[in-house]
DNA sequence: CGCGATTTGTGCACGCCTTCACAAGCGCTT
DNA sequence: AAGCGCTTGTGAAGGCGTGCACAAATCGCG
């Protein structure tokens, strides 16, 4: 989103590029194999086919095919995906293989969930540092860890090996927070307060507002609520005046 | 994701289509452009350029536009868009004129966080409904609400005309929530479990996977790590065995 | 060893989305 | 009233992503 180019002319001999060049889709998709991986793994299964871990993952099967296919050829041609290889090597170029610790800051209360979300620690992210600018807040212990007032935030970073900052603050804290991540040298920031933030090129910043998945849903009540009572046309529902009930 | 075709050969006559086709990517923009005018709404702001707007919202000022038009003409050549206007226009479009009523199911860490989410209730979204499968959990009182146990959720969907589910339980729970919330008539889901949900046409699941976005930043991270180690070759960072240990 | 069943990997076409560039339209000034 | 500057709305082009359909490859069996 913040990032444009994602070039990199692998040209290095050898048989497997160590990172060939995903397509931001195939990216966002291989968390959601992995699980489905994990999943098989721990069901006994050695192979899977990619119509079996298509549907695992909810996805169509072309479109897994060829998600793989870009990563290199990791499956068999009559048999299927070696599942323990496939984990391997999805986890490899996500960067999972390395434990990455994360800081969060902000600790109202969605901070204090993700403090304590358990789907973390399962995935390889391990939060190191708590932190907040509210001192009522610094001091206290959220499921082992104490909480650190925001301005050590900078040496906390380069000490611990921070490597991905996790803004759950108000919205009016957010940028503030963010510039200090990346001075401090974060370059990935997953935001959670509602607003826009800006960073500097080469920071990749994700955005999860929850407010907007229900806004989506919404809509598509709206929508649904419209041509259930009027197919095709203008809307019942509650739309100021206009047309009062109709048929049946 | 769920669904296929938002089709609507809207052909009805008069000025303004009530429910225009609108690109999928343009509806998950529109609650970005609607936080954004509310902030300048608030700043005080009567009128709003394409350039002005884009930029509060973080978009390209063309996409932003091309967005906009969508819903029809709401903007003036030479001066810009009307905030207060565009405002309704949008929330009429993402029906949020009416008040959605919403069911949390699991309170576990995070969905008791989510019951407490200020920005639901800030956008006209009003959490009606707590339940849990733990009878530890039942009777429990959570920013204001009582914890009912799942089993009474079909009845509570129909009798407090709640129209979106939100799924925080465990992923094994989660599909079984699902079909208990499809059953009791709730078209929308917003599922926070990290697992497929499978529901029938005509409901919309939207699902957010926190452990997710980690692991796609963690890709960056992995990819900008391997390209400023060693540009354009194979990755230094930890390639096998590894250097323990950089610099510093 | 050969054949058929099975499944991967991919060329290709299509549609959606983004972005550019500009004509059309509006208001202000002279 | 006419001209000028500014901004919207949109046609066109290009890029990305998806899904089909099939060739290539592998295994198992007779």
């Amino acid at each position: 989103m913040s990032q444009q180019r994602h070039g990199n002319t692998s040209g290095n001999a050898g048989g497997v590029p160590a990172f060939p060049d995903l397509p931001e889709a195939t990216i966002a998709r291989l968390p959601e194999y992995l699980r489905a991986l994990h999943h098989l793994s721990e069901a006994g299964a050695d192979t899977v086919s990619s119509e079996g871990l298509a549907a695992a993952a909810g996805v169509n099967s072309a479109k897994l095919r060829k998600d793989l296919s870009h990563l290199g050829s990791y499956g068999t041609r009559g048999v299927g995906y070696d599942v323990t290889l496939l984990i391997d090597q999805i986890e490899y170029i996500l960067g999972l293989d390395q434990r990455r610790n994360v800081a969060l800051v902000g600790l109202g209360n969605l901070g204090h969930a993700l403090a304590g979300y358990a789907g973390f620690a399962s995935r390889g992210f391990r939060i190191v540092a708590l932190f907040d600018a509210d001192h009522d807040q610094v001091g206290k212990r959220i499921h082992g860890l104490t909480v650190r007032h925001v301005g050590e935030l900078g040496r906390a970073v380069v000490d611990e090996g921070i490597t991905i900052g996790v803004i759950a603050t108000p919205p009016t804290a957010a940028q503030g927070v963010a510039d200090e991540l990346v001075t401090a040298g974060v370059t990935s920031i997953l935001n959670f307060a509602p607003c826009v933030l800006s960073v500097p090129a080469g920071v990749d910043v994700r955005k999860v507002d929850l407010a907007i998945e229900l806004q989506i849903l919404s809509f598509h009540e709206h929508r649904k609520a419209s041509l259930t009572a009027l197919p095709g046309g203008r809307t019942a529902e509650e739309d100021g005046e206009n047309q009062e009930a109709v048929g049946s």
